[in-house]
Formats: C-alpha cells, structure tokens, sequence
DNA sequence: CGAACCCTTGATAGCTATCAACCTGAGTGG
DNA sequence: CCACTCAGGTTGATAGCTATCAAGGGTTCG
C-alpha cells in the first residue's frame, strides 16, 4: 500500500522524486495504537507532530456539561498541527476512533522538512490552510443546515477526502464511525442521527451497512446537501 | 493611538525594539474602507494579506438557499491568513461590518518578516494557531450550546478579544454589531436573537444599549455560557 | 448465559423558525 | 416643519425540528 502522504500532499505541489523519498523515510517508522485510545488531551503540552497513516482519529472537546464535540476527524494522510509546539498547552484532545498506525514527528524533523525541502514545505502549508478551511466549512454546516442535509454532507467530504488517499472509490467507502461519534461530530442527538440516517436511507441518498456507505448517486447526495468540495482546494496550490 | 498589531502579537511572542519598529512601519500606509463593503468574494485569487486597524470585518458564505453564515470576526490587531496566496481562490469572503481601516500586505513584505524577524514569524504562527482555535471553539459553541449561551459565550470571547488590543475595558466594549449578524453567527433567526437579548438583559446578564454592551458580572457570564477563555492562548507561546 | 455496546422505536416536551405586524429613530426631500 | 422611507429592533401566534426519556432488539464476547 503507498504514502498516504505522499498521495495526499501531492495535490498541494508538484512534489519530486526526492520529496517522495523523503516522505517515505518519514512513515518507516509508526506505532500501533488500538482504538478509543487518547492521543493527547486537553492542557497537554504538545510534543510530537502526528501523521496518520491508518485508522480514523478525531479532535474533540469535553464541555462543562459532559457533552463531547468531535471538531475534526483526521484520516490517513492527515497531519496535524504542524507548529503545536508554539503553543504551550492543547486546548482540546485527540482520540482514536479505530485502531490506527501513527507516525510521532519530532520539531526537529518538522523543521527539516519546512527548510531543506521547499515543495514539501509548501505542501504542509496548504494543507494546514485545507485543515482550517475545512473547519470553516463545518461551522458552516454546522449553523446553517437542517441535521438531513449536515449528515450528507459530512458523508460527501469524507468521500472526497478518502479518494484523495485512495481509501474510497467512486461512490463508498468504509465508514467505522457510531452514531454517537455521528452525533457528536453533527451537534444532534444520536436518536436523531438513527432517525435521519433511516430517512436518507428510505430516500435512496445512502446505503450504510456494516459500517460501509454506499452512495448510490453522489451528484443527488451533494445537491441534497449543498456540498461543493471547492474547500478542500484539491486542485493544488 | 497604539499599534493593535503590536499589542496583539505581543502575547505571542516576546518583541525587541527593532521588531516594534518593523511593525510600526507596516502600518504607515492603511486604507480606509466603508462599513459593509467586500475586501474579498468567494472564487477570487488571494492577494495581499489584509492586517484590520480600525473596525469590524468578518469572514463569511452565502449558501445555495441564500443564507449567510459568519464564520469570523476580525477586530483591529488581527491578520487575515498569511499564506493564502498558495491557494488558487478563495472559498469564502470577507465583509467590512463598520468602517475600517486596514493594511494591505504584499507577499514579498511577508516574507521579509517571517525570514528575517524570527520572533514576529513566530508571533504569526501563533497568531494562525489562535485564529485556528477559535474556529474550533466556534464550532463547540454552534455545536454543543443552546443560543443564550452561545450569545453569552461570543460575548465573552470579544471582551478578551477587544481587550488585548484595548478596545474594552474591564467590562464592557463597544459592539457595532446588528442583530441581523449574531443571527447569522450563531445560527439563529434574527427574531430568536432579540429574545435571546431581552432574557439576557432581564437576567442581568449583559446591558446592551446604543451598541455598547456591558457585562455586570463578567464572572457570571463566564459561566452561565461555559467560557473558558484557553483557547485564546493569550499567555503566549 | 449474561454483560456490554450499539442500534432502533415510541411518546412527549421544548427549543427555535417562520410569518406577519408594528414600532422606532435617522435621514431625506418637499 | 412634516410626510416619507428605510433599516433595525420588537412582539405575538403558530408550526416544526430535535431533544429527552424510556424501553426493547441484536451482536459480540468471555
């Protein structure tokens, strides 16, 4: 199986075969971590920059109340927060959501990679600006659309993004998120999330069994959801 | 009138004389904008980056079904992404909400500061982690919050905000919002933010009169909306 | 077989949207 | 000086979306 990396940040610039190179040496070394595991947690002192390379993470939030609030949810080839460190101390945590294979970067690498190797350099930045327009785009869902139209349109990004990284073909993909880790990430209930899934269903807009969702026509399920991937900037820098 | 740059980028990172006087420089020549005028549209190419001096600008979306979703506020002392320029177009736009004044800074001054002002380059990069965490903090509070502590919890956030750049006192600060905004925030109705007002009010929670909003009790706000204010890293790097 | 976890279903309550007026103050022009 | 306009704020009535509570069903696993 390739570089989730290498696949992901060659749509933010032109990479050589030397960045490759560079990049490969970077994923040789990863750990194993099993599912529900934290990462790091809030007030943390950020260490490590975290790629990954299997599995689904999330960012999350615990509030005052107990509720948790799924910010982000990270697939192979994401990287995050390149410069964490400039921070003293995590304002929310990280957790597995499946077992996954993660690769630690030390600062030292970090700095590496943005001063010896400008197209990767470059490829970092955009994706950190990806990462926060996609943030954008989700408060945006968040405030704006029904919890129908918020769920599909979840279910289109992580299409599009899983493509990218060759974890999606045409129209599925394999999906291990509960409809808890649903609704917390869709600000709804996760008796409304079944509810709505069961509506979209019976609409024909997705197949979700066995935690794989099959959309049977993704141009309807994107009109449906007003999705319109132009904020993941797929097309490069 | 001080330099809301400095003062900002002064909890981000400690500056010498020589790095004021840069920035001091960078805000000779600024632009003065009138109140609800585009400083960027959707679809267009990134070009300078924009510094706010003076006033309220937002970043926002207009949806299929024409509704428009504020996704951020920029008081003085904010800088609007330093790295656009690596994507192609913009995925949203940005609104002036009051007359302003802003800086337009070219790529090249950009690049001079983040190559040969080491701490203002980190002064930016925790700028952009801040500015980051605030859209997550944004998305906790869309997500998670029923609208009088979302109300409360963005009131509680623009005090600290206004206060590291002296536009607030120990409570209370001007707020030339509309009604029609804070709807568009937090995604409520219009009609639903005027309750919301009015139960505040009533609850002695906030005085809001002739756009200038009074906290009685910061304290009690704080914690009515669940506010903790971490997330703005205003102890610095 | 029981426990645990996740999904599903039904009934009810509550929050928030929508629609439709009306009010107010500022600015405009006759 | 008054009528007019317009944007923003306010109020009331009603509908609808979503939460909550409570219970039951299915699977996996020890």
């Amino acid at each position: 199986m390739g570089n989730p990396l290498t696949m992901k940040l060659g749509h933010g610039s032109k990479l050589t075969s030397d960045d490759r190179q560079r990049l490969d040496a970077l994923i040789e070394t990863s750990s194993r971590i099993e599912a529900y595991q934290d990462l790091i947690r809030e007030h943390d002192p950020p260490g490590h920059v975290r790629l990954i390379l299997e599995g689904f993470v999330c960012r999350y939030k615990i509030l005052e109340n107990g509720r948790r609030s799924i910010i982000a949810y990270l697939v192979p080839g994401d990287i995050c927060d390149l410069h964490v460190a400039i921070l003293r101390r995590m304002d929310h945590a990280m957790c597995t959501l499946t077992p996954c294979k993660v690769v630690f970067i030390s600062p030292e690498t970090i700095e590496d990679l943005t001063t010896n190797y400008p197209r990767i350099a470059r490829a970092l930045w955009w994706a950190t600006l990806v990462d926060a327009a996609t943030l954008r785009e989700w408060l945006v869902n968040l405030g704006q659309r029904p919890s129908d139209q918020r769920l599909g349109h979840l279910f289109c990004e992580l299409l599009m993004r899983l493509q990218t990284v060759e974890l999606a073909d045409e129209n599925s993909y394999h999906l291990p998120l509960t409809q808890e880790a649903l609704a917390d990430t869709l600000g709804i209930s996760t008796v409304h999330v079944n509810r709505v899934l069961q509506q979209l269903r019976e609409d024909g807009l997705v197949v979700f069994r066995d935690h794989r969702l099959i959309i049977p026509n993704v141009k309807q399920l994107k009109e449906f959801a007003g999705f319109d991937g132009n904020y993941l900037h797929l097309d490069g820098g």
